[in-house]
Order: C-alpha cells, then sequence, then structure tokens
DNA sequence: AATAATGTAGACAGACTTGTCTGGATTCCG
DNA sequence: CGGAATCCAGACAAGTCTGTCTACATTATT
C-alpha cells in the first residue's frame, strides 16, 4: 500500500508488452517472459490461461494506453482540425518511443495468419475506434455528413499507410507526408 | 525438355512462397517446406545456405511477379492517371488471391523486428520500386515536378494504408475507398 | 483457526526448430 | 570415361517451444 503496488500480473503483462513488441510475439517465448518478469512459470498460467489470451490481453492494453496517451497530448487542442492534425504528430512521436517497430495490433496478425476469434475481434475493435475517432473529428469540422465520412476514411487510409511505411523505413518522414496531405485535404474542404 | 522443366530450386521457391505467405515466417518449419516441395533437406541447403536466404529469395521473387503481373494487367491503359487508378484494382485483386494476407514484404519486417540487412536491403527495394512507379506516373500527369512528387507520395501512403487495412478486415473495401480518394486527387488536379 | 487465493521453484512431456553430416544415387558435360 | 554438379534419405545435435504437474510457501478473508 505504500508505494505503487504493482501486482505480479501487472508485471507479466508489462514485460511481455514489451518482448511481444520489440522482439515478435513468436519469437518471445513464455520462459522468456516468466525469467524477465521475475515470476514462477505456475503464475503466469494462474493469470493467463494461454499464450494467446496473454496475447489478447496486450493488445487491449496497447490499445487504451495508446488512446489514453493521446488525450493527455490534445488536452490542450480544442480545434477538431487541429486535433487530427496533432494525432499525426503524436503517432509520429509514439513510433519514434516504440523504436519505429510499427502497429502492434497490424504486427500481431501479420505473425498469426490463421488467428482466433479474440484475437481477431481485439485487433477490429482498435481499428473501429481509431475510425470513429476521425469520424468525430472530420464531423465536427464539417457541417455535410457524407463528405465527413469520407474524408474520415482518407485521412484513416493516411494514418495506416504513414505507420506502416515509418516501420519499414524506420523514420518518421512518412508520416510527416502524411500530415502535409492531411492538412491539404483539411484546408481544400474550408476554401469549397 | 519436354514440358515445363520445373527444377528442385523452383519447386523449393514455390512452397516457400505459398508456406511463407500462408502461415507466415516464423511458423513455416524448413521440415515442412522440403516435406511439401517433395525434395530432400540437403537439396534445399544446397541452394540456400540458410533459411533467411530462402527468405530473401522469395522476397525478390514476390517483387518481381507482382509487377511482371501488374504490367500486364495493365498493359492497354496509357493515360496516366487511368494507369494509377487501375493500379488499385489490381492491387485488390492480387490480395483477394492471396485471401487477404497482405504483403508479403511488410509481414516479413513485422515478424522479424531485428531483421538483417538482406532482408532490409529486399524489403526497402520493393518500396522503392512502388514508390518511383506512382512518382513515374504522376510527373506524366502533372507538369509540375514538386505538385508531382507531392502526389506521388499521398497516393502511394493510400496504396499501404488500404493494403493494410484489408489485411485487417479481410475485405477489398478499404483499397476501394483508398481508390476512391485517389481519382478525387487526381481530378482536383485536373480541375486547377 | 481454517480455508481459499496467490505465489515460488522447477521437473517433465512431447513436439518442434535450424543446420550438419554421412553415404550413396543420378545426371550432366567435357 | 571421369569428374563435377545435383539430388535423395534420414540420422543427429543442441536447442527451443507451450503447457502440465508436483510440492510447498505466503497472504487474505471469513
Amino acid at each position: 500500500m505504500e508505494t505503487q503496488e504493482i501486482t505480479v500480473r501487472e508485471h507479466i503483462l508489462q514485460t511481455a508488452t514489451r518482448l511481444f513488441h520489440d522482439q515478435g510475439y513468436n519469437l518471445t517465448g513464455i520462459n522468456q517472459i516468466i525469467d524477465e518478469a521475475g515470476v514462477a512459470k505456475a503464475s503466469l498460467y494462474y493469470h493467463f490461461p494461454s499464450k494467446e489470451d496473454l496475447c489478447v490481453a496486450y493488445l487491449h492494453r496497447r490499445n487504451n494506453t495508446w488512446f489514453s496517451a493521446l488525450e493527455t497530448y490534445l488536452k490542450d487542442v480544442d480545434d477538431p482540425k487541429q486535433r487530427i492534425i496533432k494525432t499525426f504528430d503524436y503517432r509520429a512521436i509514439h513510433l519514434k518511443k516504440n523504436h519505429f517497430g510499427g502497429c502492434s495490433h497490424i504486427k500481431i496478425i501479420s505473425e498469426m495468419p490463421q488467428r482466433g476469434e479474440k484475437i481477431d475481434q481485439a485487433v477490429i475493435l482498435q481499428k473501429e475506434k481509431q475510425r470513429k475517432f476521425f469520424l468525430d473529428l472530420t464531423e465536427q469540422a464539417e457541417g455535410n455528413r457524407k463528405k465527413a465520412a469520407s474524408l474520415a476514411e482518407t485521412i484513416f487510409l493516411l494514418f495506416d499507410g504513414g505507420t506502416v511505411q515509418c516501420q519499414v523505413y524506420r523514420d518518421p518522414a512518412p508520416l510527416q507526408a502524411a500530415k502535409k496531405a492531411v492538412v491539404s485535404l483539411l484546408n481544400e474542404d474550408g476554401k469549397k
């Protein structure tokens, strides 16, 4: 109760998060996770019935922390267009902090072609949350609903395209190009 | 000499190509490749010194076959704008044929966070070839070189974004949305 | 005080991994 | 004909993988 009170479960999840992202899911063994987390194997299997369950927890964790950190980053930005644009900046910062390893969710489905239902759900959940995030903002920025929807789709495509190209080049430049394109689109829209 | 004359090396490469893409690189063992190809293990290691070398050959093969099939698909299309647009159609067809497994190159780097130099080179080579492909076409379609360059970047981002989202949803819709955005961009350009 | 929840340590099963090696067969080419 | 290139069959090494299990210790709650 005095300090942080990091539970064993939390410790496992943090270690798994680091290793899954940095080394890859298939290249990270259960034994390595328990060694680096400093817990017993039975403890891991007590909290997570299988490696796949641990993976699902990892994906949900990533989804939540990414969005809450984004909200913090945007806390003083009110204008919807600016919120969209600054989200691209945040994405670049976040990717750099993670050594340009790319999107955790995309990586997982790239590693597991025959993914299970739970993993499918977790990945699609994140993508839908991101899609809705952009859609809400374009609807605020643009009265025409149909135009807002198509604009949001384009922005989301540029967002994912920028992310994956940053992974390839290990460089934030593609996301900056994507941001430029988005700025252009949002201005176009205003001028019309 | 009578029929196709598929060499052993070719047989290995074809089997590896199918398995790497459908199952993933790390989940495909050397033993499975030789079993399904019907060759001896020593034959595989005779032609490919290591699994990584086989991977590099696989990436180059994918790169070449994708581009030559694209050229065939576009053989009757002359207008540069139409060539760009039809490339998105071709991408969707190609992804569907490969069960929406996504881009082979992106998948490989997602599976191997600490990839070697040869693999890095192969992936970047493909990306640069695609980038140049779009750049050549935008330069033909648009006199202003600077505008053409930025247009090509945006198109390329939409291309990769559409590809990765198709992988997530196992559906061609995102690439169709990307195509729509590109059509819009190319028309904008014409109107200005 | 007793029971349930949570933890440690580590052996074990059964299967898989990449790569090497032995040993011999076939085929091509000069 | 002779040697080089190519191929097959499969044992083997040394390690990895996930998940189960036994046996015991600590903590919390009722």
